[in-house]
DNA sequence: GACCAGGCACATC
DNA sequence: GATGTGCATGGT
């Protein structure tokens, strides 16, 4: 079966398992453009925290979070890691947001998606992933995320092998499955979800939907025990 | 106490 | 262009 097929099958797969899980990590755009730099190589779990205590202190808004000075940002963040770099980047990110955007992030996030998604990487400490993660869940533009879970799950499945970049992994995607935000939106949803319950560095596939596919073996082993 | 988590920039070769 | 390193917290 070729990639394209496979990639279709693995989305029909979850989703009989999870069902339409409406996921959108934030109450606002804003908030998940926030969360988008705070989660970087960092638990979900701590992000929340940091983005609690952001609202907790009524900061969560562009020119707001903006205005504060960088120690108290990098104090109201601290549960997120690494908060001295990511107190640089939401300040550069801020910065044209602000400046060039009126904080209007839903201006910032549109127009031509080449071009959006340029002017997002073109603010230090915005990668390709932290850029089509704000574009997808803060801007629903259709732009598919790549994430360590995508590539673990990818490469267990034998879909993807070797080292391929991050722009081919996305192309794979975007070749096969139909552009649709709602669509990626709830592929990676899933993916994400997976990879959080049973695709660890250490894989846990237990129940996971995907075992019968996977090239750990463990799904295997869970199945007709050990060998 | 070691290891891991939804990256990125920068230096070096 | 590939590879290595610093950045830092909180859960398991």
């Amino acid at each position: 079966m070729d990639r394209g097929k496979r990639l279709l099958r693995l989305y029909e797969t979850l989703e009989r398992f999870f069902g339409d899980l409406h996921w959108w990590p934030g109450e606002t755009p804003f908030e998940v453009a926030v969360g988008a730099i705070l989660t970087q190589n960092t638990n979900w779990a701590n992000v929340e925290k940091a983005i609690g205590q952001l609202k907790a202190q009524g900061v969560l808004e562009p020119r707001a979070l903006y205005g504060l000075d960088d120690e108290v940002l990098a104090d109201l963040i601290r549960p997120s890691g690494y908060f001295r770099v990511k107190t640089k980047r939401l300040k550069a990110f801020l910065e044209v947001l602000c400046d060039d955007f009126r904080g209007d992030l839903g201006l910032m996030l549109s127009g031509e998606l080449p071009q959006a998604r340029q002017r997002l990487l073109g603010i230090s400490g915005i990668g390709e992933e932290t850029a089509d993660s704000m574009l997808l869940y803060a801007g629903g533009r259709p732009v598919f995320v790549i994430d360590a879970y995508t590539r673990r799950i990818l490469t267990r499945h034998g879909i993807i092998d070797g080292k391929p970049t991050y722009g081919d992994i996305q192309c794979l995607f975007m070749n096969h499955v139909p552009r649709d935000a709602g669509l990626y939106n709830q592929y990676h949803a899933m993916i994400v979800e997976t990879g959080k319950r049973y695709c660890r560095t250490e894989p846990r596939c237990g129940d996971c939907p995907l075992r019968k596919d996977c090239g750990t073996g463990r799904g295997r082993e869970d199945r007709d025990g050990p060998r």
